[in-house]
RNA sequence: GGGCGGAUAGCUCAGUUGGAAGAGCGCUGCCCUUACAAGGCAGAGGUCACAGGUUCAAUCCCUGUUCCGCCUACCA
């Protein structure tokens, strides 16, 4: 017996280590073009560069991670192309944070001071989480790293702005866009998270002009905004109403009427009072009511969401002094009680009731956003969004799974212009400049100094800074402040990181890339503007099949986040139970459609899962030494041919449910395999061969037993790719790593349908022979004499195997004889295919506790007999059914009477033996 | 408001051309048997959310209801 090579329990820690480190030395994770095979490439959904590795990216990863070794062993030109994204507003707020900790601002630090600190600070720790990643072992290639600013990229990013502006897919426009007042710059429309919040319905009566004792009663949630109101909306169909259209109110708290208008979309005459305040710089329906009516605009909220200061506010709004004294420069929330104190004690409120509104707050920071009207650059994105919509529909792009499909659709089919300039300064600035000579000067903004630039300024955009004007000659050109939304980059990700606009080889080859896999909460975000920006500058899809993987809660489905302290640390979890363990729980939860909820004892689970394969390794290297020949497999023996048949199964399964990416189905294949299988019977079944020297069947026995292993091993590894390598570089193998063998492929010549229904008696004998000896308590040691009966003698042969593997796996202690008679013995139960099992009743067994589990699995099959029964005569009876389903259903009947029989003949005599 | 998904064992979830209800974890009992106690064996535990319909037959198909998620939206 060969001494053992391995440790007792499975070590992650080290093993992990050496491979995650000898994988890059050794470069196997480098892809080229020039490498045979066809290509399969997946470009990484870029990580913030803010960030660390959170279990959402642990699963985003292992099942690319899965793929992309799964396509690498099976011979393709495999390519996973990792990289950071800038994360424009997130990044900022980063580093703004650490600056206020030091007493500093970015204002204070001026435009290109706090920038340098941005890329300083990304220097520093912007490479967290890419050590982390490749903790987790993925097998990216690292050497083909890229940043969404980095030269390349942004070359890509001023090209596409260049291109799309000169296709007058880009303007600049002065529109109601979302704001948020602590990150201070604009938001695009997915930039919002709505919240649903108890609110409530203020209901305030306008007098009339003509005769203020007369009152329009209007409805509104945010009655702070009131001051900017420039009309009162009825509908125009309304009997109550629409006689006053054309007349004015007369605005409460202010020194101004305002008309009042008939709008059939913008009223409901169902909700509140029928008539609705219209406030245009505030609102975004009462922005498009505004210009349905040409209303002026009133601001009246500052940056920071605050009313305006006293002398801008009564100038803007012809309020009361004693209003303005009262509400000038103070946050919404605080204007809010105030103005209702200010209309009440002036009668001016006629009720308040709760009301549930639904409320946007910035995705980076949970501010509540406000409607804002400001000059921004947008995206015309309908010419974009028509051909992203047919390649989805023509499958040119595969959503899986494909309920996601008419989400996609739908979203994409009432888009509308995206709003891509972000008033921070960390990101690609935009490429337009102005001319101050032209325009006659700029203002400068109070707070950041940013040049103010009217809508009338035409801006000159180019790829670099033109040299001068080429209306004036001027070289006095200011650039536009404002950078673009993070997401523009990102658009552009599966083919700016390839080179482009370069032609290069890498594009030609790895464009459109396989795979993208994302989860859902970015399918709009960056999936679809992927699609449509890949159409529209490399004439192709991004992308062939987008898989979209569910999000991961905590064990009580609640999102992870910090502040709940709930939050799985992937890192922790690797250290504590091992990162194949990880990575195998993310991917067998990885069910389409569910969310995952991830408990701690899952994960301990697939750790015992490890260290099960791993002493199942241990004990086939025990048994090595002797000599193994390559059979061919007619000469194995029915354990080994029931072995590479279920092997041959397991392959064509996982390879099947990887082509469907259901990892979730793989993984749980692969568990069944290694464990139930090969563990508990296949080695139980070849360990009297394996221990008996000189044993005949011992060859074929240790022949299969590694073959099956190793196979096993590469089967596996895409799962977990530590412990499969390390296992498989101390068994029998060819090659110098288990990542670049080829991915099994079943051998037709391993089926072997009989070695199958053989196992199948085997284990339901071995089942009944184990029930009941733990139902007549024998102890362990005691013999137990059983008897196998059997009707049909030409399955000699096959009884005598199956005796030998009987006697086995009862430990060893049974004594096994074929009965005619089995009547006669004391017989307990029961039937199997035509084998006949009984066990003798030792002398000291607990016969009540016996007999009455017997009584019990009478009724049991009682209930059973008469519903299968009764279905039975139904489907004769109407004799639609088909005759196989009839016969079966007669078979299962005469089976169960069978064993009615049986067992009450057992009850019957058990009760005998207990009188005597 | 609209759309989508879910409801199956104590928990987390599988379950497709409708035809005898499954896994993991947990729980109970017995075993430290020389690969593994991070283990072995056995066992308990289900009106497949509710109500109708189609069918010889429904966890599965259809309709409605309830309860949860999620996405989306301009009901002041």
């Amino acid at each position: 017996m060969a001494p053992f090579q391995l440790e007792k329990a499975y070590d992650p820690k080290a093993v992990e280590t050496r491979w995650s480190h000898e994988w890059l030395a050794r470069g196997y994770f480098h892809a080229s073009p020039e490498q045979p095979g066809q290509p399969y490439c997946i470009v990484i959904p870029p990580p913030n560069v803010t960030g660390s590795l959170h279990v959402g990216h642990a699963l985003n990863h292992s099942l690319q991670d899965i793929l992309i070794r799964w396509r690498r062993m099976q011979g393709r030109n495999t390519l996973w192309l990792p990289g950071t994204d800038h994360a424009g507003i997130a990044t900022q707020n980063v580093v703004e944070k650490q600056l206020m900790a030091e007493g500093l601002s970015r204002e204070s630090l001026g435009r290109e001071r706090f920038v340098e600190r941005v890329w300083q600070w990304k220097a520093t720790s912007g490479n967290t989480i890419l050590n982390q990643q490749k903790q987790l072992g993925e097998s990216c290639d690292w050497g083909r790293l890229r940043f969404t600013m980095d030269e390349g990229l942004s070359k890509a990013v001023i090209e596409v702005f260049v291109r799309l502006y000169e296709d007058g897919l880009i303007y600049r426009g002065e529109r109601l866009i979302n704001w948020c007042p602590r990150c201070l710059t604009a938001l695009s429309d997915i930039e919002v998270e709505h919240e649903e919040v108890n609110g409530k319905l203020y209901t305030i009566p306008y007098p009339l002009d003509e005769d203020p004792s007369q009152h329009l009663v209007v409805a509104t949630t945010r009655p702070e905004t009131m001051l900017g109101d420039t009309a009162v909306a009825v509908h125009p169909e309304d009997p109550r109403y629409n006689n006053l259209i054309g007349k004015r109110v007369r605005l409460p708290l202010t020194n101004r009427t305002i008309p009042i208008v008939g709008d059939a979309i913008l009223v409901d005459r169902t909700f509140g009072t029928g008539a609705v305040k219209i406030t245009p710089a505030h609102d975004f329906n009462d922005f498009e009511a505004g210009e349905r009516h040409k209303l002026n605009r009133i601001r009246m909220l500052d940056i920071h969401a605050n009313l305006l200061n006293e002398s801008e506010l009564s100038l803007a709004t012809k309020a009361m002094p004693e209003t303005v004294a009262a509400l000038a420069g103070l946050s919404t929330q605080k204007a809010r009680p105030k103005i209702e104190q200010l209309l009440a004690d002036q009668q001016a409120l006629a009720k308040v009731e709760s009301h549930k509104m639904s409320i946007g707050k910035c995705y980076r920071c949970k501010t509540v956003v406000e409607p804002y009207l400001s000059i921004q650059w947008f995206v015309r994105i309908q010419p974009l969004a028509e051909p992203a919509i047919k390649a989805v529909e023509d499958r040119r792009i595969r959503i899986v799974p494909e309920s996601w499909v008419n989400n996609y659709l739908g979203w994409m089919r009432d888009i509308k212009d995206w709003c891509i300039s972000r008033q921070i300064w960390w990101g690609h600035q935009i490429p337009a400049w102005y001319c101050e000579q032209c325009s006659g000067g700029f203002l400068r903004s109070k707070h950041d100094n940013r040049p103010l630039i009217d809508l009338d300024v035409k801006p000159i955009v180019a790829k670099s800074k033109p040299e001068k004007c080429s209306h004036c000659g001027s070289t006095n050109l200011v650039r536009d402040p404002d950078v673009l939304d993070t997401w523009f980059s990102s658009a552009l990700w599966p083919f700016s990181t390839l080179g482009w606009p370069e032609q290069t080889q890498e594009l030609k080859t790895y464009y459109p890339t396989s795979t993208l896999v994302t989860g859902l909460d970015i399918l709009f975000f960056w999936v679809a503007r992927m699609i449509m920006m890949g159409l529209k500058f490399m004439g192709d899809v991004p992308f062939k099949d987008v898989y979209i993987h569910a999000l991961v809660r905590d064990a009580e489905g609640q999102k992870m986040s910090k502040s709940k302290g709930n939050v799985i640390d992937p890192l922790h979890v690797m250290d504590q139970f091992g990162t194949d363990a990880l990575r195998f729980t993310l991917a067998s939860m990885a069910s389409p459609g569910r969310d995952i909820k991830l408990a701690e004892e899952r994960i301990e689970g697939y750790r015992n899962f490890a260290n099960k394969i791993w002493n199942a390794a241990r004990f086939a290297l025990m048994y090595l030494d002797g000599p193994r020949t390559a059979l061919p497999p007619g000469q194995r023996t029915f354990p080994d041919r029931w072995i590479l048949s279920r092997l041959g199964r397991t392959i064509h399964a996982v390879t099947t449910e990887l082509e469907s990416y259901r990892f979730d189905r793989a993984a749980t294949v692969l568990y069944q395999f290694i464990w139930h299988e090969y563990c508990d019977w296949y080695l139980e079944l070849v360990k009297p061969v394996l221990q008996t020297p000189e044993h005949p069947d011992g060859a074929s026995a240790r022949h299969t037993l590694v073959e099956t292993l190793e196979t096993t091993m590469r089967l596996l590894h895409p799962f977990m790719p530590f412990i499969t390598e390390e296992i498989w570089q101390t068994i029998p193998h060819q090659g110098d790593t288990i990542v670049v063998q080829n991915y099994p492929v079943a051998d037709p010549a391993w089926a072997a349908p009989d070695a199958e229904q053989h196992f199948g008696l085997l284990e339901q004998t071995v089942g009944l022979v184990r029930t009941g000896r733990v139902l007549l308590n024998y102890p362990p040691g005691q013999q137990i004499p059983f008897y196998v009966g059997h009707d049909d003698l030409n399955r000699q042969n096959q009884l005598n195997q199956l005796q030998r593997h009987l006697a086995h796996l009862s430990r060893g202690t049974a004594e096994v004889s074929l009965t005619h008679d089995w009547p006669a013995a004391r017989l307990l139960r029961l039937v199997a295919e035509g084998l006949s099992v009984g066990i003798a009743v030792a002398e000291d067994v607990d016969l009540k506790k016996a007999i009455d589990r017997l009584t019990k699995q009478i009724t049991e099959t009682d209930k059973e007999l008469h519903r299968v029964d009764a279905k039975l005569k139904n489907a004769e009876f109407a004799s639609k059914a088909p005759p196989e389903v009839i016969a079966e259903h007669q078979d299962r009947v005469r089976a169960l009477s069978r064993d009615r029989a049986l067992l009450a003949n057992s009850e019957r005599q058990l009760r005998a033996m207990l009188v005597t």
